[in-house]
DNA sequence: TGCGGCTATTG
DNA sequence: CACAATAGCCGCAG
């Protein structure tokens, strides 16, 4: 049905009976218009008609649904265009969670959704074999010949293509194919059995639109205050190629005036080690950790430790860093991924996620904002009690600091009971940890052998599934030729892997319910998350919202952690502070 | 030119 | 120096 308008659209959606939550697919095509399908309707707006993010907006804010689309595309397109919605379904994003690891495209999503032979979905842009093909489906004669699904069930390959986004009656019957997947993706979170799979897929997906929106919203940074943290430790800008490798041989030359007559290339360890080997240091590499404690044997160790920390300024985060990165807004944007790696973090690129400590103060909030800044504490023991079920862990976490009581249960001090737990954790076999694991054993056992069994499945090459039903992919690989020492090595660092992905992934599971949550009660406060670390989340305020945002914070975690796990009884904790820097935050 | 190793930063 | 990540430079193979 051709519509003119957002209004049209919305009247059309409520006849369908479409309310607040309900799923409404959406294509969007700057030059096309926008597709939508609902209850059994399929709606188009053509560009020429209406402006396609007015039409979005006008539904947003009339009905709120939960729109439905193919992938993080369309998210990226609207927030470009200004418009903010409130949910999303990201149909790339559930399947990344139901069958694990790597981007998809449509064609793979939709043959998964219907539980499709894989080889015979189509695979990268069309050739002519596959063109003419589509086109003999479309003269097929059929009623529905000429949609996007072939008659073995598969996608066109000139749809996935961008045929879509044609004309405004394809836009239309793309939103209802995604529509279709949607629904067959539900079936399949019901049939894996975890009744929190379907609302983690939820904010799996409503975690994908906030990437969009932190890539596109960027870091609030000072730039004076950046530049004046850099220059303290290597200078100012150079004006040439020239200055700047002046100024990297006066560095250098701090090290080497204290081995004269040596000509060694600091950048490259080999060289370095052989330096050090002449002046009687002998080690088996040289990182800082190991040279910390040789610091008095030569002062050149020392040198090289500075040395070290000037040039990862330089190079890292020096002036280049800040002309990448670093917009004339005073925004700092990098890309953003919602569920990457090992078990479904988010990440980040520009140096947003690793940001060396000192410039953190160069993290500034606009004028008349604040940052109201959150984390997580001890978040990743605290997710082991709830997704093993263990009582005795659970019923450590009441208190704020959980390796208090841990320690008191193993008859250990705080420290080597914290050691323990993250070795646990972890997977470390070695050292005093490993001797306190046993004692760990004894007092948590559900927990550890939830940790165990997912040690076991790395080990096997068999795949995991976290609480929340992401699944881990743990194959062997390719092991043909390894000798039996490398062959255990491999398995056992599998087994690290399989044992932390458990935790990890269901720390993140939480983390990403929480962040989106937040999104969504502090956006009527006109606060935004700026930032998101693993455990921690950085929030732009108005000034005078500030602990208003700070008690919304608070209590969104309350919020997540009761739909992410109900009927627990681990509590889960937040430290929240409104700061005007990020490096105000007190430790 | 691509890739593994080394190193540093963060959670 | 365990688990995860990004990022830069060096050295080596192709």
């Amino acid at each position: 049905m051709l519509l003119a308008g957002g209004p049209q659209a919305v009247e059309e959606l409520r006849r369908a009976g479409v309310r607040r939550g309900a799923p409404v697919a959406l294509a969007v095509d700057a030059a096309a218009g926008v597709g939508m399908a609902a209850a059994g309707r399929r709606l188009a707006v053509p560009a020429a008609d209406a402006d396609p993010a007015s039409v979005v907006d006008e539904v947003e804010r009339v009905l709120r649904p939960r729109w439905v689309w193919w992938d993080a595309g369309t998210a990226v397109r609207l927030v470009a265009a200004g418009v903010r919605v409130a949910t999303c379904w990201d149909l790339a994003a559930v399947d990344r969670l139901l069958h694990g690891g790597w981007r998809v495209d449509p064609a793979v999503v939709w043959a998964r959704a219907q539980g499709l032979p894989l080889d015979a979905a189509p695979t990268g842009p069309p050739d002519l074999w596959s063109v003419a093909a589509d086109l003999d489906e479309d003269g097929g004669g059929d009623g529905a010949a000429d949609g996007p699904v072939r008659r073995d069930g598969h996608l066109k390959a000139t749809w996935v293509d961008g045929g879509w986004a044609a004309a405004p009656d394809r836009l239309a019957a793309w939103a209802a194919a995604a529509l279709a997947a949607a629904e067959r993706q539900q079936e399949r979170l019901r049939q894996l059995d975890r009744p929190v799979a379907a609302a983690v897929a939820r904010s799996e997906s409503t975690a994908e639109l906030l990437c969009a929106e932190l890539a596109a919203d960027g870091l609030p940074v000072d730039r004076a205050e950046a530049e004046r943290i850099i220059a303290a430790v290597v200078g100012p800008r150079a004006r040439s190629e020239a200055e700047a490798a002046a100024q990297r041989a006066r560095r250098d030359a701090e090290v080497l005036r204290h081995v004269p007559g040596l000509e060694v290339d600091l950048r490259s360890p080999g060289q370095v080690r052989s330096l050090l080997r002449r002046v009687g240091i002998e080690v088996a590499d040289t990182r800082a950790w190991r040279l910390e404690a040789l610091r008095d044997r030569h002062p050149v160790v020392e040198a090289l430790l500075a040395w070290r920390k000037a040039e990862r300024v330089a190079t890292t985060y020096g002036y280049g860093w800040l002309d990448r990165h670093l917009g004339a807004d005073g925004r700092l944007r990098g890309e953003w991924t919602a569920s990457d790696g090992a078990a479904g973090r988010m990440t980040a690129t520009a140096g947003l996620h690793n940001l060396p400590a000192e410039l953190r103060g160069a993290v500034v909030a606009e004028p008349g904002h604040v940052f109201v800044r959150a984390d997580l504490g001890q978040i990743e023991p605290r997710v082991l009690a709830a997704v093993s079920g263990d009582r005795a862990l659970a019923a450590a976490c009441a208190t704020d600091d959980l390796y208090a009581p841990v320690a008191r249960s193993l008859g250990v001090d705080r420290e080597t009971a914290k050691v323990a737990m993250l070795g646990a954790m972890y997977g470390q076999t070695t050292g005093r940890g490993a001797q306190v694991l046993r004692r760990l054993e004894a007092a948590y056992p559900v927990a550890m052998a939830y940790l165990a069994a997912g040690d076991e499945a790395g080990r096997m090459g068999r795949d995991v599934r976290t609480y929340g039903g992401r699944l881990v992919r743990l194959g062997a690989g390719d092991e043909r030729r390894l000798d039996e020492r490398e062959a255990r090595r491999r398995a056992a660092a599998r087994g690290r892997y399989g044992r932390n992905a458990l935790v990890q992934g269901a720390a993140a599971e939480l983390f990403k319910m929480w962040a989106v949550t937040v999104r969504a009660r502090a956006a009527p406060l006109g606060a935004r998350i700026v930032l998101c670390l693993h455990d921690e989340l950085l929030v732009h305020a108005p000034a005078d919202q500030g602990d208003e945002v700070a008690r919304v914070v608070a209590a969104c975690l309350d919020e997540a952690a009761g739909r992410w796990a109900p009927g627990t009884d681990v509590r889960f904790v937040v430290d929240v502070q409104v700061v005007r820097r990020w490096s105000d935050v007190r430790g």
